[in-house]
RNA sequence: GGGGGUGUAGCUCAGUCGGUAGAGCAGCGGCCUUUUAAGCCGUGGGUCGAGGGUUCGAAUCCCUCCGCUCCCA
């Protein structure tokens, strides 16, 4: 698969006359002593120093001179003559600096006009407020800490090219204020729902990525191998199987936040790795489990957003408003008008309604793998607002407990947003018998050339013969989320480095 | 897999009817001590994604391929 070869993405060969021009100034610096010090220490943050003095006027600062040593990134500048402006980006935000050489003196002075955008710098002065009113600080003394060789992208427009983002995202977090925005806010989530679960007695726990049967899921899963057992190993698609086992063992409330492994698309929507959250509670049922991930998503996005009141995509969702819930059956039933109550169970009607829709019906479905194709074509999409959909039908959800009323379905719940799934959670199964009858329909759907379709895991089953205590659990796709809370319509937009093809063949 | 968009200087983008490549930023050389997309004067920089075709002549028209991107399945 040859592909033409992309100059902009060769290596070795991309240098242009802007990076000669700073190879020679690198050359230089390496000839006046140290070239890559490490010695400098700062003592503030550019975001503390506006945000402690921000208020101060400019004659408070003349009065008390406050000093201050910072570093970072030089991100433009304004030369003029003897005196120049330039602003200096750190983690923590970005202040302007004031460069006279009355102050800095002339060999300074001479440094910082062979600088170059992007260069690493370390100055030392002290904090006024100009005639404009900003506030910076005026240098004293300056130093090249790391020489950037590469230009940055341009300072107003910055990078738009998105496969230039994603794949140099070094680039784009320097460059883009928006995307460490993103980040800092699916950091925030994250914290914020680890904070939740630990507050509330859970146990974190690792479990395997490399599994020898990949469980909890019905997905297809990256294939690897271990060389000194010789033996096949999968990328986990879930860790559901070995955190239920770690309930039969004991610890009743536990969580894992990690990343899982689907060998699917790619798409706006679909990372081959994503990371997942899965909690479990023993003697708990999934309104339970309903009930907490309500209250974690409201936390998650106070945590992180300062307000449960979100736009996402230029629709407004309230997070704070208590999420609808209705079964699968009420939503089929509410946009699908031309369907009867008794309609829904009946796999020759719901083949009818499916061929009106336009779907394919697959001989082997069931009426409930019938009514979900129903669900996700006609109802799935419409629901905005948080929404719970309970009671999926048994045949699609082979790791629930049977409803007590009505042994067809689940005690399952779907959480949509913004016509996503979001959340997925359910009342345990944990009669080992149920669940090694429906092991054996997995295995016979996978016989049947179902891809997706599950193992048998003897193991697990074995598991649950010790006794697992009833429990609800609940998975949730962190990446939606943060898409969500960070309003952002690409998977790329939350993920630092996604999945792309190789540069170069 | 199907359809739409797109690929031109380091970056962001123009490029008319097919006539041999442009701007801004960045760079380089000057001037300039309160600017903030600083300003002014001067100046260098191009495999127009790749390959093929049509043509006297192709960034432009046609074909194939590659990448990116959006929508649909």
């Amino acid at each position: 698969m040859a592909r033409s070869p992309k100059r902009k993405w060769s290596m070795e060969q991309d240098s242009n006359d802007q990076m000669m021009v700073r190879r020679e100034k690198q050359e230089r610096w390496r000839e006046q002593g140290q070239a890559y010090p490490n010695d400098f220490r700062r003592d503030a943050l550019a975001g503390d120093l506006l945000a402690r003095y921000g208020d101060m006027d400019g004659a408070a600062l003349e009065q008390e001179p406050i000093s201050a040593r910072l570093a970072g990134r030089l991100m433009s500048r304004r030369v003029m003559g003897k005196a120049s402006f330039a602003d200096l980006q750190d983690q923590g935000g970005r202040i302007q600096l004031f460069l006279g050489k009355d102050h800095l003196g002339e060999a300074a002075y001479g440094l910082f006009r062979e600088l170059d955008l992007g260069d690493i710098i370390g100055v030392e002065g002290e904090i006024f407020r100009t005639r404009a009113g900003e506030l910076s600080l005026r240098v004293t003394s300056l130093r090249l800490l790391s020489k950037a060789l590469r230009p940055l992208p341009e300072k107003w427009h910055g990078l738009s090219d998105p496969e230039i983002r994603f794949r140099q995202r070094y680039v784009d977090l320097i460059v883009t204020e928006a995307a460490r925005r993103t980040f800092r806010i699916r950091a925030q989530t994250v914290a914020a729902l680890r904070q939740g679960l630990s507050q509330r007695g859970f146990f974190e726990a690792e479990t395997p990525m490399m599994q020898p049967i990949p469980g909890g899921a019905t997905a297809r899963p990256f294939i690897t191998h271990h060389h000194a057992l010789d033996m096949t190993l999968y990328l986990r698609i879930a860790p559901e199987l070995y955190l239920k086992r770690l309930v039969v063992g004991g610890f009743e409330q536990v969580f894992e936040i990690n990343r899982n492994f689907r060998n699917e698309g790619i798409s706006t929507r679909h990372n081959p790795e994503f990371t997942m959250l899965e909690w479990y509670e023993a003697y708990a049922d999934f309104h339970r489990a309903m009930d907490l991930t309500e209250t974690l998503i409201r936390s998650a996005a106070q945590a992180a957003l300062g307000t449960e009141a979100i736009t996402y995509q230029g629709l407004d969702i309230d997070l704070g408003r208590p999420f609808l819930r209705l079964t699968v059956e009420e939503a089929v039933r509410a946009h699908n008008p031309e369907l009867a109550q008794a309609d829904l169970r009946d796999p020759h009607c719901l083949a009818e309604q499916l061929a009106r829709l336009g779907v394919g019906c697959h001989p082997g479905w069931g009426w409930g793998k019938r009514l979900i194709e129903i669900f996700e074509k006609t109802v799935e999409g419409k629901l905005q607002q948080p929404t719970f959909i309970t009671h999926y039908p048994l045949e699609v959800s082979p790791l629930a407990r049977r409803n007590n009323d009505d042994p067809e379905v689940t005690d399952r719940f779907e959480l949509m947003i913004a016509g996503r799934e979001i959340a997925n959670g359910f009342s345990e199964l944990n009669d080992p018998d149920d669940q090694a009858a429906r092991f054996r329909a997995q295995v016979a759907a996978k016989e049947a050339g179902d891809e997706e379709a599950m193992f048998f895991d003897a193991d697990y089953i074995r598991a649950l013969e010790y006794g697992m205590p009833p429990t609800a659990g609940v998975g949730m796709g962190i990446d939606r989320l943060v898409m969500l809370l960070a309003d952002q319509a690409s998977i790329r937009e939350v993920i630092l480095f996604p999945h792309l093809r190789p540069e170069q063949a």
